[in-house]
DNA sequence: TAGGGGTGATTGAATTCTTCTATTGATTGA
DNA sequence: TCAATCAATAGAAGAATTCAATCACCCCTA
């Protein structure tokens, strides 16, 4: 029953059965009598399919809820079921914002000193992906914008507020100024972070707020992309405080100067499946990310 | 996986491997490999037993909690498939008080109206079993007290307030009285229902608040017991007002008289599992028994 | 209209799981 | 010590799952 669902979710989320079943470890024969099974078993037709996937019948929507809660409980039961035997163990599936990389690796650290049973996989994706990856259950937890997205049912734990930065060589002009405004910006080859980020967003909101339009001429999803270019000249960028500082370390022609006004106030922070209890593995995720909170907020 | 956590909860139900295999249709070894592989697939012990059942570990107290959790979702899961197909329809298991089964009649019968595919089956039990009953998924509902007894995560909706009568016979001194009071029964011949019962205890507080203590002389679980002993002569007995009037019907040698006094105010009603969403069947009970309880309160 | 690429269903054989009957081994009570 | 009780184990029959191979269908293009 549980594994048929599991089957069901994977196809409901790849939208084919080929890849659901790769995505699985099976060949999609199986994949496709397993489907045929649940729907015989629950004696409602889940999936609409002629010669191909044709999206989720109603029934089949209402079956994907229940699906992702069983498949979710079930998967904590046995979590917390080897927490029992073995103390904190496995591995964490962690999806983080690009802008949040730096304190996703503070975070891992604090947590592997803690319980050095656990093991990570960090992924960068947009926070829009971990919202989505979250409810396919894709991954355990996310490091994300705590507002603006529109949250489902998660528990979140505040990290930290983003202070935005310009990054410039430390040549140009706009790195002589003591005191950088939105404003400054106007008119700067600027390179971004690709619009599918809520960070672009936002950013893009200031330069509304501050009534300027610049145009981003390099657009990247990755902020090493970014940082390198600002050093190979003749750029800028405005990242979040900690990864310029990450970023700018050792780099003695990058100048960094937090950029002033603006009322944006954007929480990132953890982001997990909401459930009564959590895992274990949550739970001290939770407790580690406040505690790591905590400790910066000295 | 599920139907290994359900030969669990059937363990730890009869605290004994043949009886909960025959709970199940199963036969003794197949539950007793069931048990091992689930304790093999979560890794760890979950019953105590050397050559007879032992108990449950604390993992397995534990995993019980999950079981009933994930077991109880899956059948709910089913249900509401089902109820896509068919509309409402299946049995109802419902466990009622002895002295709200003409209540559980009128539910039925006005449920049986809206949904004529549902069928129902309605068990005699003590308000306790009930509660056992629902934490252990042998029952969809019940009707009960909805104070004193400590509820656990259950959904309740308020049926009617028991309001207590006397029953006796037509030429007792009693029945002679226009009004009766709880004091008034010190000395008299009466039945009642066994002490396992709330509504028992409940008579004996209000007995101990009057300042008597009147011996019941008979003991019955069937208030249909103690309606016959009254009439056949000599005895009295105490009943809720609907439960007196329907057993008194057609019985010209019967009284009946409310009896006044006494602070006693215990709400009875529909009591099923918490579950968020409910399943469409405990939805349209609850929905029934609210038109019920308005229907009755004209 | 014939062919090709892509997609899900079907088939049949090998494998694995499940369940049963029959039995054993251990413990308890008389 | 003997009988009864209870759960575990063995072995066989049956059911299920899985996979490779293939089919059937649809859509697109030439």
């Amino acid at each position: 029953m549980i594994n048929k669902l599991e089957m069901f979710i994977a196809v409901a989320r790849e939208g084919h059965f080929g890849r659901a079943a790769e995505s699985l470890g099976l060949t999609q024969p199986t994949l496709s009598t397993g489907i045929k099974q649940l729907e015989e078993n629950l004696g409602v037709q889940l999936i609409f399919r002629g010669s191909r996937y044709g999206g989720l019948t109603p029934e089949g929507q209402r079956a994907l809820v229940w699906a992702r809660q069983l498949v979710s409980d079930a998967r904590t039961f046995r979590q917390e079921m080897r927490t029992a035997r073995h103390g904190l163990s496995g591995i964490v599936r962690l999806a983080v914002i690009p802008t949040a990389l730096t304190w996703a690796a503070h975070l891992s650290a604090r947590f592997s000193q803690n319980h050095p049973n656990v093991r990570f996989t960090i992924l960068s994706r947009t926070s829009v992906e971990i919202l989505k990856m979250l409810e396919n259950l894709e991954i355990d937890a996310g490091l994300s914008y705590l507002d603006n997205e529109p949250l489902g049912r998660v528990s979140v734990a505040p990290l930290y507020r983003e202070r935005y930065t310009l990054v410039a060589h430390r040549d140009s002009d706009l790195a002589l100024q003591e005191q950088v405004n939105w404003e400054d910006l106007a008119g700067e080859r600027i390179c971004l972070l690709t619009p599918d980020m809520q960070n672009r967003r936002i950013i893009n909101e200031a330069f509304m707020e501050a009534g300027i339009s610049p145009e981003a001429q390099v657009e990247s999803n990755s902020t090493v992309v970014l940082a390198a270019h600002v050093e190979a000249g003749g750029w800028v960028t405005v990242l979040p405080h900690d990864m310029a500082r990450f970023l700018c370390a050792g780099k003695p022609h990058l100048a960094i100067r937090p950029i002033e006004g603006g009322g944006m106030d954007h929480s990132v922070g953890l982001v997990a499946p909401y459930r009564e209890p959590h895992t274990p593995v949550i739970d001290a995720l939770i407790r580690e990310t406040q505690a790591l909170r905590d400790a910066r907020a000295r």
